[in-house]
Parts: structure tokens; sequence; C-alpha cells
DNA sequence: CGGTTTTGACCCGCGC
DNA sequence: GCGCGGGTCAAAACCG
């Protein structure tokens, strides 16, 4: 296939359309050693030496439901059918999940207070990203800072999933990586969340595009 | 010594 | 209600 993109939501769609990805997105930059689209990140090696064999995938990571279920996404593995795609939707019905709970905080013990911040966390409405690309190295080098938070065993697969978050200040995106089962020539990459800060070097404030802050919000 | 990785524990959502 | 699977935390280990 050949730069396959899926979008499972509209509004994202309709704003990676105004660059017309992917039939001719462009890679202005590449002799750099980082592109970003937007905000997300893409590793070089996706449009250098493996674009006939890359796959994409967005979602703002609206419940499944919204999914047609006739894209033929069947190569955007497990996360499709995860139910950490439920974590960010946010917005809808504009209630935050530890309301929902309706338990008061006394009774939580210390890491019952960690996860409910981690809950407020997934209020934020963040979209994904989603691709796969032929390498040998796992963790493609898209021109930003990672630090490993986790590695998980995913069911049916023998390679394990790492989680990456940025680790700029107050960006909150995240990105997983991990072998396709099926054929371990593959990786795929998920990035969550887009990032509100230039590539690599921290670069004082850098100048956040005010197109990429609506992503957010 | 500061930043990163490793890794076991923990929590949550979901399906049964 | 319980077990399972996935995502995250955080202490310890590691590394430059």
């Amino acid at each position: 296939m050949l730069n396959q993109c899926l979008f499972e939501d509209q509004e994202v769609s309709a704003q990676m359309s105004s660059f017309s990805f992917p039939s001719s997105f462009t890679f202005s930059h590449l002799g750099s050693s980082h592109q970003t689209l937007k905000g997300f990140a893409l590793p070089p090696s996706l449009y250098t030496s493996s674009l006939n064999e890359t796959l994409f995938s967005s979602t703002t990571s609206k419940q499944r439901d919204d999914f047609s279920p006739d894209l033929g996404r069947t190569h955007l593995l497990s996360l499709q059918r995860s139910s950490a795609n439920l974590w960010a939707w946010g917005g809808e019905k504009g209630e935050c999940l530890s309301s929902k709970r309706g338990g008061g905080d006394d009774h939580l013990g210390v890491s019952a207070m960690k996860m409910k911040k981690m809950k407020s966390r997934r209020k934020v409405r963040e979209p994904r990203f989603c691709f796969k690309t032929m390498s040998d190295v796992d963790v493609l080098d898209d021109g930003y800072k990672w630090r490993k938070y986790g590695q998980k065993v995913v069911k049916n697969t023998q390679h394990p999933r790492s989680y990456y978050r940025c680790t700029q200040d107050n960006c909150r995106v995240k990105k997983r990586v991990e072998r396709l089962a099926e054929d371990p020539r593959m990786v795929i990459t998920t990035y969550e969340g887009r990032h509100a800060h230039s590539p690599s070097q921290d670069l004082e404030d850098s100048q956040p595009p005010s197109h990429l802050n609506n992503f957010f919000f």
C-alpha cells in the first residue's frame, strides 16, 4: 500500500487535509534531521526510505464507535480496539471522569490520588497519529527528545510496546512504539498529542503557531 | 550528579 | 464481581 492515510475524525481530517496529506505532503526540510507536520513529528526514515511502506492514521481519540468500519484499518493493530482509545475524548458531556465516580477524595489512597491526577490529564482531548514504517530501529529519530516511561508486553505479540513522553516542559506529547507481530520489520509508532514547541533544542518558548493550538482545545 | 531506562506494582476499563 | 489487558507510576539501576 502506498501512503495510506486514515482519518477517523472529521476534524482531524479537515485540518490534516489543509496540507494535502498524504498524497501531496512535501518535506521541505528533507535535509534536516527532523520534520514536523504541524506539530506531528515524522521520522526521517519515514520519508527518506520507506514511504511506500508507511501507513498513516490519525484520530482525536473519540470513541471507537465513531470509526467507520469500512476504512480497512485492520493494520492499525490493537490500538483501535484498546480501551485506551477512550481515554482522552473529554468534551462531549463536559464532565470529568472523577466527578462521574462520585466518590470523595478522603478514602483515596496516595496512589489513588495519583490516578486521579492522571485522569484529570486525560480530559484533554489530544489527537493521535499513528503510522507504521519499516525500520531496523525501534525508536525513529523524529527530532524530539523522548523519555521512556514504560514498557509492556502486549498480548499476542512477542515484541514489547514502549511508552515515551516528550521531555520538553509543558509538552505532554506521548508516543508508543512497537513492532508488528506479523511482520517484525514493521515498527508501529503512535503519537498522542501535538508538540507545542519545535523539535529538540529547547528554544525559549518557541512560537506556537495558532493553528497548532486549536488542535488542543 | 543529573538525566534516562528498567521494571514491578498499581489502577482502570472492559468483557464475561 | 472478577479476571484480564493495557497504560502509567516511581524507585532503583544505569549511564555519560
